[in-house]
DNA sequence: ATTGACACCTAGGTGTTCTAGGCGTATATG
DNA sequence: CATATACGCCTAGAACACCTAGGTGTCAAT
């Protein structure tokens, strides 16, 4: 049983899922899990980031250098790959950054023409 | 020639095409090559839509019901095929409008989290 | 006569995301 | 004890939007 064309109920995000992944990973090493519940939890529900989404968008951002891996132990003991922001990587964010809010702004620019 | 990667100057839209296109249409029937026109004034030359994702927006919509096409003469004499929104368009730019907000707020609350 | 703006179009490639699986370990629950 | 659930990683395939790079034809200006 296939949904609806119209049905457009996982309306998430588009391009920016590198930036938000880059921006958590900011906050201090973490792993790729812990990533995706992060986004989750401080977008108080909105973006539901799905593994198949995350871990390419994370093998992706570790082949450009903007990421470090490294694997460790979490707090309860299991083996997980640790991420960390690379130089590269903070540049990279901050030209992101930069960026989402020259298009946002643009947007609101072209949703705000009244007449 | 091949542009390096790292090279994003055409860091444009994303999925905001057809919110722009029918947010554009809304201010009154308009033919496709003015409604890039309009896109890239409004946005003081931010967003520059290239004729291969325009056209194929425009069918897109149009398919969907959200926009209706008319063969009209410009004020300088040519055809041009107009496009208007139907009631359905409407209802979607609302949509589209309503989640672009959700999405912005989500986005932004990631990006100004500190620690 | 030729260039450039106007105005439409499509085919093919690229890249991101989603669906839908799979693997293995630890912990809680029946 | 079985088994479900959370944790934590992964990939293949499809869908979809966008860009590049072409194409057609008209009209005005040089």
């Amino acid at each position: 049983m296939t949904r609806p064309v119209t049905d457009d109920r996982s309306e998430f995000l588009k391009g920016t899922l590198d930036m938000l992944i880059l921006k958590i990973v900011a906050l201090g090493p973490i792993h790729g899990y812990a990533i995706s519940q992060r986004i989750q939890q401080i977008s108080r529900d909105f973006f539901q980031v799905q593994q198949g989404s995350l871990y390419p968008a994370l093998h992706r951002l570790e082949n450009r250098g903007w990421l470090g891996a490294e694997w460790r132990a979490t707090d309860t003991g299991r083996e997980a790959k640790f991420y960390s922001l690379t130089k590269k990587g903070r540049k990279q964010l901050e030209a992101e950054m930069a960026n989402w809010e020259r298009i946002s702004d643009a947007v609101a620019l072209i949703l705000r023409t009244a007449e």
